[in-house]
DNA sequence: CATGAATGAGTCTTCATTCAT
DNA sequence: CATGAATGAAGACTCATTCAT
């Protein structure tokens, strides 16, 4: 899946200044994402707020796209490194423990910048390189899916990538519209009846 | 929920000839997103499209917003009647067979216009009026809720608000991520699956 | 020779004050052109002075390659269109005359806008669309080779083709130069030896 | 013509790197030049391309005309030297040989490098220190001047300055559009009709 | 009510050049 | 003197929307 010359980041920051540079560039965008929307994102608006100078962001970013994508990488990799960590964590304990655990992490992994994560799932559209954001969703998937194997008489289903499938998406789908809604609490209830889908569908063989 | 001055329809085609040009316009939109995606649709390119001077255009519709909104709207609209209609059809019947029907007939209705469903939900930024997007979900899960109703002691979970909420949009995640899928047919076997992860969270007393 | 989609004129304009606008804008253009040069003639500049929103400017030329492209397009259409009407009248005419005639013709043509045509010549890179300023040459050196072909046993020279060559690319460049020139003078003198030249190469035997 | 400061190469290189500095600089230049044209030609690929750093650049060079202004000198230098060696030579050899020659070496003069002459001939604005472009021929024309006093009684024109500036311009010119011109083979027949030209003009008293 | 010409704020992006290290 | 990060003026172009006819 190679880059396109639009996306792939410019050049990578050697000096000591210039990592400072990106940084300032993605932190800035962050904060605008989140308080003005992706729509009312610009350049300028992201080069200004980061004390940089436009010019400086265009050195390491080809497009307002590849800043965009750039972060949604970040955002995706830093979720899916806690997501793995728990999963190789819990290998071998019993599966709904392993469930449950996958459901707090998951929930946790959603609450390091949740408006962050609503804008990047709501407003950017998911074109070009922004396809990047469903990333998650497969890595999660193919995490899960490996897990599935070490579980494999455990559990009803056969097909185990279609078993993956449906865990990552309902699990990923579900925190989503949680958080979404102001009206339902992302609490204890919450993370029970996540548990309980996913582990009914996994053990009760309707 | 009121509608803004911006995005309400200005006015009301009465006659016969202001229908077909409201008409014309909402294909064109939904062809042109269709094919070019939301980032190159335009107004400029609808009015063009639908034969229609951009003058007239917006005679009908206040906002580039609007004519989305409205689109948006009868897309929500013809799904989820023909998911109410089915529901209220099944009323009566066993949960499991309910269920399934649901199930069919939530896949039809992401069967009708499958790219553009795919272009509103993946490109068109959930902001403003165009919010309305989630009502889908929204409505699809007041449906269940009340069908959930009848069948109160049928099922285990009994905050039936949030069973509803874990059903509607387990149900639409997946069957959107196995839409734009294209390695994932969307088939018997996940027609299946689909069904059995709905009944077992609803049965399977864990 | 088809136009490319960046430099054809994007809408032919139709009512009358449309007219007008593209009117004003190559107007505008030729004007900057003449007083600043190419380097410094951009779109908004032009929008300015043609006293007409930036936008407009791009309803009809999709780019500022556009609008040189058709002002070249008019240049050359103007001076070829000179030049044929004399070759044309002086068909039957002794050579001597005839290419006398061209000559001052070829002068007069160079006459018209004289700052124009230096900076065209001289400023706008012959690339793409702007290529189009070796047409006249082009142009001039067809009507000439069929002049000649009414000649031919009057001249020296058996290659048609090459003899308008030559005979076309001398005249423009001594012109063109001599325009350039501010030390020598376009006068009688000059115009005298520019006949010379041509008719010496067409008549002399060496 | 004194040079602006802004042209003048900024300091003499006189240590050997930096000679091989202003070599690689120059060099890199021409290749961009020849490979992608004047306009998509800036500082930050000279430098690039040179291995030199685009501050290191701006050592040797004011500007970036500078840079094309030493390279049109260097190679106006070689055509020009070329050109004068020939006709010191040939001196003494009757018109119609020396003509013969300085064809010749003007033809060879244009094959050293015919697509950066090209490109500087078509795409360099002749504008503010480029205007040396011309000088080429200026100084042809002085070559040729003073080859024709020695000459003076064999040939008709009386103008030396003015027939100087015949000969030179319809060389050059001639040479140019051949080269320019893919359906005209720059041979042995191109060779003879220039030289004709050159020689009728010169020498049959019409 | 239809038309389509006109508007212009707003964005992205480039590139010659400077300057701190 | 070399480096390359930083600068920012400048320019091309889009598109939602208005308004005169």
């Amino acid at each position: 899946m190679p880059q396109s010359e639009r996306t792939k980041p410019r050049k990578l920051p050697q000096q000591e200044r210039s990592k400072e540079t990106v940084e300032a560039i993605l932190i800035a965008t962050t904060h605008i994402l989140v308080e003005s929307g992706h729509e009312s994102t610009n350049t300028n608006k992201i080069a200004e707020r980061a004390g940089v100078s436009i010019g400086s962001l265009y050195q390491y970013f080809p497009s307002k796209e590849a800043i965009i994508a750039a972060l949604i990488e970040r955002h995706a990799d830093s979720m899916t490194c806690m997501i793995e960590a728990k999963l190789l964590d819990k290998q071998e304990a019993p599966l709904e423990v392993a469930l449950r655990e996958l459901v707090k992490v998951c929930i946790s992994a959603h609450t390091v910048n949740p408006k962050l994560h609503q804008v990047l799932i709501k407003q950017v559209p998911r074109v070009g390189q922004l396809e990047k954001l469903n990333d998650v969703e497969k890595r999660v998937q193919a995490l899960i899916r490996s897990y599935l194997e070490t579980q494999r008489n455990q559990i009803q289903p056969q097909n185990l990538d279609l078993a993956a499938f449906m865990l990552a998406h309902s699990l990923e789908s579900l925190i989503h519209a949680a958080a979404a809604e102001p009206s339902l609490a992302v609490n204890e209830e919450f993370e029970q009846e996540l548990t309980a889908i996913l582990l009914c569908y996994l053990t009760c063989g309707l």
